[in-house]
RNA sequence: GGCGCCUUGGCGGAGUGGCUACGCAGCGGCCUGCAAAGCCGUUUACACCGGUUCGAUUCCGGUAGGCGCCUCCA
């Protein structure tokens, strides 16, 4: 087990995670409006890497994702979409459930619901109002910024700094300004509603995370994450939330940078999306993931037809190394170096840097480049357990799929279609194909040769052809 | 206006006070019947101006430009 450091965003230096505790991870999930793009799903992408790496590492590690499945933007759309906003949220959290799925990186530990808790948030907002930090105000509940001294702290501003325009609506239910919704009272058209102390309502943005996280985890856990975004004002308001009340938070707190589209943030409102579900379908869940961790989780990451080009390549990459050097031995998360390797062998040392470089503030880029670097020797000439060691890296990336050749989309159709009988053997038609392309080439009939290969590529194969032989490869 | 981040070769994107990141693309070559895959080579990368230093892309100061948050947002 080796020290992981992450940087963390309060105090702006890095932090080790505590390895004699568990280490404990909440990640805030989407707010199920509308289905996720690619956006979106780059925290799910780096917190449930690093879990896995966590897990490999050693690290007792519990990973909870939650999804915030009542808001306003929710009540609007269900309404857009003329369905009952309960409903409506159910949709789009099993659509996000199916497109995350589909990352192929398994689910967190724990998925919570905001809906399904609601008893806890109303406990956490009777303990705020008993405590002073929080105040009812016409069916609402407020919180009183201006009784937690360290409100702030996080996204680094002061209060009396904070833009001091004036609020759009004119009757306000709030003491100050600043102050920031916990409950708010039911409206004509929300057709989503609990009774509380206050009178029938729901909860406000920021309160569930901070119930749902210690419900998970516990008072204090080891790292809270989200996108850069969420800095302020969402996981500002969780921090007042929790510590007014004395309740120990995250220890680390752990921001990653956004998608940009055209030189600017991929957001909805900005209208630059591009789902996860059709970037899934065009790319391939590999190259999506390569590409979302192509650079490190902190900084802004390009996208673009080029840049998801550019992971599609990079992942076949390392396919054909797969093809190439098939692995031997039973590789796994836990490989830590293959037992056929002494440490000074280049798997081994490059797996101990590939580990560092995770280690150190989770940089993906740099541990890919040692998975590229073995690669690339090991193409040059033979390393000797090469192969076990990429895929033990891979896995940890989550890719370990690349070691397995795709299913050819068209394959098993044309098997069921046609099947050739030859001496007894079952052949597939573009075995049967590739084999009388042989015999051309043996001819040195080269034009009817390449009308195979060019009907091979038509049925969606390549041929390689190599000192063993040729080789179909699905396109 | 406040807070923070960034500016690296055609593109994406790491990193470092003096050593090839890595990937993609281009070009040339090897291999090949031709391809594909792979390999080799290749286009003197670090926004600009000062400073510190034996030496700065890498530290400090400034200039220009870009981005994020300050309102919903991963």
């Amino acid at each position: 087990m080796r020290e992981v450091r992450i940087r963390d965003t309060l105090s702006g230096e890095p932090r080790a995670i505590d390895p004699t505790e568990e280490a404990g991870i909440y990640a805030c999930g989407p707010t199920v409006y509308s289905r996720i793009h690619i956006g979106n799903a780059r925290p799910y992408v780096v917190f449930s890497l690093l879990a896995r790496f966590l897990r490999s590492e050693g690290y007792r590690t519990r990973l909870v994702v939650n999804v915030t499945d009542v808001n306003d933007k929710i009540y609007a759309a269900a309404a857009r979409a003329g369905e009952p906003s309960a409903e409506f949220a159910a949709k789009m959290t099993a659509a996000y459930f199916e497109d995350t799925e589909r990352l192929g990186l398994g689910r967190p530990d724990a998925e919570p619901l905001a809906t399904e808790t609601i008893a806890g948030i109303v406990a956490l907002i009777e303990d705020l109002i008993a405590s002073g930090h929080a105040y009812e105000s016409g069916g609402d509940v407020y919180f009183r910024v201006r009784s937690f001294g360290a409100y702030g702290k996080l996204s680094n501003r002061r209060p009396e700094d904070m833009d001091q325009g004036e609020e759009a609506g004119s009757a306000s239910l709030k003491e100050n300004r600043l102050d920031f919704a916990l409950w708010k009272a039911h409206k004509e058209g929300e057709d989503t509603h609990w009774d509380s102390p206050w009178g029938p309502g729901r909860p406000a943005w920021h309160i569930e995370c901070s119930v749902m996280a210690e419900q998970e985890l516990g008072a204090s856990f080891a790292i809270h994450g989200g996108g850069s975004d969420l800095v302020f004002p969402h996981h500002e308001n969780e921090i007042a939330q929790s510590e007014a009340v004395g309740r120990p938070f995250a220890r680390i707190w752990m921001h990653n940078g956004m998608i940009e589209s055209d030189a600017a943030k991929m957001s909805k409102s900005e209208g630059n999306i591009f789902q996860l579900s059709e970037a899934l379908d065009r790319f391939g869940r590999e190259a999506v993931v390569a590409y979302l961790i192509s650079g490190h989780y902190r900084q802004p990451l390009a996208f673009g037809a080029e840049q998801m080009e550019q992971a599609v390549a990079q992942v076949e990459r390392l396919r054909n190394f797969f093809r190439e050097h098939p692995v031997r031995e039973a590789g796994g998360v836990s490989a830590e170096t293959p037992s056929c390797c002494s440490d000074e062998t280049p798997p081994a040392s490059r797996i101990e840097s590939f580990r560092e470089a995770l280690a150190d503030d989770f940089n993906t880029p740099r541990a890919l480049a040692e998975v590229f670097g073995l690669v690339a020797e090991a193409n040059r000439e033979e390393v000797h357990g090469a192969p076990e060691a990429v895929l033990a890296m891979l896995e940890i990336l989550g890719l370990s799929s690349l070691a397995k050749e795709k299913v050819h989309e068209g394959a098993a159709e044309l098997k069921s279609q046609v099947v050739v009988q030859a001496h007894g053997e079952v052949l597939r038609p573009e075995d049967v194909l590739l084999a009388e392309r042989e015999e051309a080439r043996a001819a040195r009939d080269f034009e009817r040769a390449d009308a195979l290969r060019d009907r091979l590529a038509e049925m969606g194969w390549t041929v390689r052809d190599s000192a063993d032989g040729p080789k179909l490869v699905p396109r």
